[in-house]
Parts: C-alpha cells; structure tokens; sequence
DNA sequence: TTAGGGTTAG
C-alpha cells in the first residue's frame, strides 16, 4: 500500500477518534506515540504534529519510525521510509531503526541498499548499526552483502563488538560458511555465552551436531553457565545424533537450574527425546505441561507422525483445537506427514484442504512434497504426477525426487525414466536418483541399462551419499558407513556379524540381492555388499556392547533398505531385543518379528 | 535513542 499523502493525513487528524483521545490538552505528541496502537493513529498523530514545533524533530520522527519498525508489515515499512526520506538530515540511529525493521520485514536487504545509499554521506555506522544489517544478510542468506558488511565493520575496529560478532557469527553460518563462522568466532579473546550460543546453534542448524556438542562442553570447561538459548541448541545436537543419554543429562541439568519453566525448552526436550527413539518420555514430558503452545503441540503431532503413530497425531490435533490453540504449518505440515507414513490419502488430502481454506495457510514446498509422498506411497503414482505438474509453483528437484521413490517403491520403471528426465533437467548431479532408477533396471533385470546409467552417472561426476549409521553405547556415538570391511572384514564386529547372518539364515532369512545394482559381481559380492550395510553393522554394534534385552536405538542418514529392514524384523525376534531404527523419514520400532511401520514405508 | 544468540519443519 502505497503511503497516503498529506492532505489524507490531515484528514485523518480531524477524525473522531483521534479528536476524543487526542486532543484532550495539553496534547504532547511525544507521549501520544506511547499510547498508540496503530498506524491509523500514529498518522494521525504525526499529522497533528505538523501544526507543531515537533514536526521535523529528530527525537520525534525518531519515535514515529520506531513504532513503524517495531513489527514491519509492507504499509508501516513504507510510512517509515516516507518519513526517513523527508528528514533532511538523518541521523544514524533513525537509520538503525530503519535497517531494524527491514530486517524483520519481507523485505530484508532493504536495509542494505539503503546502507549502499548512505554510506558514502556523513552518516557513520555504529556498533547498534551491523546487527541488524547482519541480521538482515542472514535472514535473505546474502552471503556477498554480509561479507561486506563484516569489512566495513573490521574497518571501522567494530568487528569484535560484543553485539556485533553474534549476528556475524550468525550471518556466515545461515549463508552456510559455518568456517567462516569459526573464523570469527576463534578471534574473540573472551567469548559470551552469546557468542557461544550463536557458534552452537551454528553448528547445529547446519547439521555438524558433534562440534556443537564439544563447543558446548568447551563452554563448560570455561565456568560459563548455559542459558535457555544454549540448552535449545544442544537439545537440537542430540537430536540430529540420536544421542538420548546426553539429551536426558540437558533434561536432569534443566530441571535442576530451572529451565523448565521456559515453553521452549520442553519443546525442544519432546522433540529430543522423539527423535531419540523414547516416545514415552516425549508423551510424558507434553502432558506434564502447563501452558502450552502451538510450537509444542505441533512437536508432538511431528512426533507420532514420525513414529508411524497417524491415529495419535490426528486425535492430538483434535484436542489442541477444542483447548482453541491455533495451528501453523508445521501443525499441518505433522498431520500430512502422518497420513502419507500410513496410506491414510483420503484424510490427508481433507487436511491439505483444510489447511488452506480453513486456515488460511500457504502451502509451502514441503506441504507438496508430502502431497507427493502421500499419493505415491499409497501406489497413486499418476495421481501424483498430475499434482506437481499444476502446482502454481516450479517443482523442485526434490518433488521429483519423492516420486521417483514411490516409483521405485511400486517398481514402475516407465514412470521413474519419465520422472528422471525432469530430475535431470533441474539438476543432475545428485548420485541418489542414478542408484534408485538403476536399482529399479536391476530388479527388472534390464542389465543393459544399469550398464549405461552408471556410465552416464560417473561422467557427469553424480556422488552418492554413502549410507551411514550411529548407534549410542555408553554416552560415546559410534558411526558405521555402508560398505566397511566388503574388501576385508576382519574386525570382531564383521565376524559377528558375519554369524548372526548365519543363524538368521537358519530362522528364514533370505537376503535379498536383487537391488544390488552391480551387473558384474557374483552372487556372493552380492550378499556380502548387503551384509555390512551400516544398519546391520549397527545393530550388531549394539548386540555385541550393550546389555540383554535392553532398546538398540539406531540412527541412519538414509531411508532403511529393505533387506536390512527384513534382517532387523528376524533379528528382534531371535534376540528378543527392541530395536528402534530412525532412517531420513521416520521411525522403525522393531520388536517381536514385526515393524511398528507394517512394512509401509 | 537505536543493538546480540532461539525449539517444532528443512
């Protein structure tokens, strides 16, 4: 909205309102912003301004953007700017409110332009100037503009602020240069919790958990006591590890210093525990709050949804609704989440519709995605097709992606060649959808093709992610990667693996070869390449080292292969042990012969 | 008269 000219203001100024609030004597405009509670009425007040010796005032105009950029909308931002332009000598801290409200506004590199704009005047950034023109390069992840703003900065001897080095540590590690990041913060002499928060939190929103971790710890050594925001941090680590003793040791720590009181911390501790196989100690901790919020409800129905638990999810959503918590995308993103773990299309296309018309809430790419899942898993496989190609959005590589594992999942090669043209269009270099299609061509014995795509792949230089799983034994995470000892297991851990295959031979077990993509290896390569998977070499791992009938609690990077999924079914019944797999989707809850996922997955 | 780090999804 465009920002309306003097004479509406004027207008506005004679309005009854404005008249029976304001003009009440002696009106003081200053004290007037105080009490305001809209733009409407802040116009207002700066069109009785005009008449006054205030209008033009730097400490008032500064007020009146403050209001502004308080919580930008489009209209509040652009009356703000209306005002900072008619100033005929700005200062910087009207421009610090300014760069603070682009920040936080939909238009984020505003700030920098405008900065672009004024840096050559007299205007000098200061240290309230970089964190949030910082914060803004980190909101649009504007890897350039932030590391401009970090030598001007150095420039200007403000580079080790105590305000400024967060939000730098915090720009490079959302442009993802989390070395960068480092860089910075290696050269504070005597790093804040804050900027230990900053560097944790880092590290684990771009995925490396162990260094935040051992950052974490080296916080510790240092007599600096964690806050609110560090727990939040490192909750989230032993999430993305799996780590559940050193997630129950935040959760007694928490307890003890009193930071349980805080939503968002018991938020994170559901979601820690969830994601560390113990959905018990989730459900438990969630019904033990008080006050909840949308966050935490939507962390619980994200919970059972990837626990396979549909049922619960939907009932839970039921119960935050009747308590009138309003849910967010991410509510809806559980609930989706939950219907394509389960085959539940129907319900999770009422929820789809719901979410937008209901609740007026845009479907984001992750919405689509599990649209895709959702059709694709349940055999919809045109049905799926269709839905990415009207979408009002370009569908990314990864909606693709989706498909082509439903296609693989209901063995569909005419599809999945049509789905990885598109793939290949957006981007070819991903080795995943090579070893999908031509695990497909294998299991169709199209030799010939398995042949050509692994020429194709190598050419185009497509990596594979290799497989890699983790187990916790003794607060210690050890990690397996597929393939280790194929060319020469000689460990005690490949032996006993080697014997368990043997005796799960005896029970039944048939490995299944045929997604072993190799046309050139004998059946024996084969079985080998299967057996040390990193999930079997895992599960073995926790076999050997941790205590009878005890959870094995197994983490994998990549969705759990199916013979390894037929192994782990066998091997808790014959092991009579509960064995709890968390793979890049979901959860797997292994116990008396039988998968908590029904074999849908 | 302006300022730092934030869980759930990805």
């Amino acid at each position: 909205m465009a920002i309306s000219s003097a004479s509406l203001l004027s207008s506005l100024s004679h309005t009854e309102t404005f008249t029976k609030h304001y003009t009440v004597n002696p009106p003081n405009p200053i004290l007037l912003i105080s009490r305001c509670s809209s733009l409407r009425e802040l116009m207002q007040i700066q069109a009785y301004a005009i008449k006054s010796d205030l209008h033009g005032d730097v400490s008032f105009v500064t007020k009146l953007i403050n209001f502004c950029t308080e919580s930008p909308t489009e209209s509040s931002m652009s009356y703000a700017r209306h005002l900072f332009d008619a100033m005929s000598e700005p200062e910087i801290v009207v421009f610090n409110s300014m760069a603070r409200g682009y920040s936080r506004s939909t238009t984020p590199l505003a700030a920098f332009s405008l900065f672009a704009e004024i840096l050559g005047d007299d205007l000098l950034p200061d240290n309230y100037t970089f964190p949030s023109l910082l914060k803004a390069c980190a909101v649009a992840k504007a890897f350039e503009e932030g590391r401009q703003l970090h030598c001007v900065s150095m420039k200007l001897g403000l580079d080790d602020n105590v305000y400024v080095c967060p939000t730098l540590i915090n720009m490079y590690t959302e442009c993802e240069d989390v070395d960068a990041a480092r860089c910075v913060f290696d050269r504070i002499v005597e790093p804040c919790v804050v900027c230990f928060n900053a560097m944790i939190t880092g590290y684990s929103r771009r995925n490396r958990p162990n260094e935040a971790l051992s950052l974490f710890r080296e916080m510790q050594g240092k007599n600096l006591k964690p806050n609110e925001i560090t727990l939040l941090s490192v909750l989230s680590s032993c999430a993305l590890l799996g780590s559940l003793d050193l997630g129950k040791w935040i959760h007694e720590y928490a307890k003890k210093h009193g930071f349980c009181k805080y939503v968002k911390v018991n938020t994170a501790l559901i979601d820690m525990f969830a994601k560390c196989g113990s959905l018990d100690d989730a459900v438990s901790l969630f019904e033990k709050m008080r006050y909840k919020d949308t966050q935490a409800w939507s962390a619980m129905i994200v919970a059972y949804a990837n626990h396979g638990k549909a049922e619960k999810s939907m009932l839970l959503f039921e119960r935050m609704r009747s308590e009138n918590v309003q849910p967010d995308e991410i509510t809806f993103l559980g609930l989706l989440n939950a219907c394509s773990h389960t085959g539940l299309v129907e319900e999770g296309d009422e929820y789809f519709s719901r979410m937008v018309h209901e609740f007026r809430i845009v479907p984001s790419i992750k919405h689509y995605g599990s649209m895709v899942d959702l059709l694709g898993r349940a055999g919809r496989l045109d049905d799926a097709y269709g839905f990415i190609d009207r979408l009002p959005i370009r569908p990314t590589p990864l909606l693709w992606r989706i498909l082509l594992s439903a296609c693989s999942s209901h063995n569909n090669v005419e599809l999945a060649e049509k789905v990885s043209e598109r793939i290949f269009e957006l981007d070819d270099s991903h080795g995943g959808d090579y070893v999908i299609l031509s695990n497909l061509y294998a299991r169709n014995k199209k030799w010939e093709y398995v042949d050509s795509l692994r020429k194709v792949m190598k050419d185009r230089k497509a990596v594979k992610v290799p497989g890699v799983s983790s187990i916790e034994v003794n607060n210690v995470v050890h990690e397996f990667f597929s393939g280790d000892g194929v060319k020469s297991a000689t460990t005690k851990l490949h032996r006993a693996l080697d014997e368990m295959v043997k005796e799960l031979k005896l029970a039944g077990y048939v490995p299944d070869t045929s997604m072993v993509v190799h046309a050139d290896m004998s059946a024996q390569e084969k079985e080998i390449t299967l057996r040390y998977h990193s999930e079997k070499l895992a599960i073995t791992f926790g076999l050997l080292n941790t205590p009878a009938g005890t959870t094995i609690r197994v983490v994998k990077n990549l969705r759990v292969c199916r013979d390894c999924h037929n192994a782990a079914k066998l091997i808790s019944l014959m092991f009579g042990r509960r064995v709890v797999l968390r793979d890049v989707q979901r959860f797997h809850h292994f116990e008396d012969g039988k998968c908590s996922c029904g074999d849908f997955w």
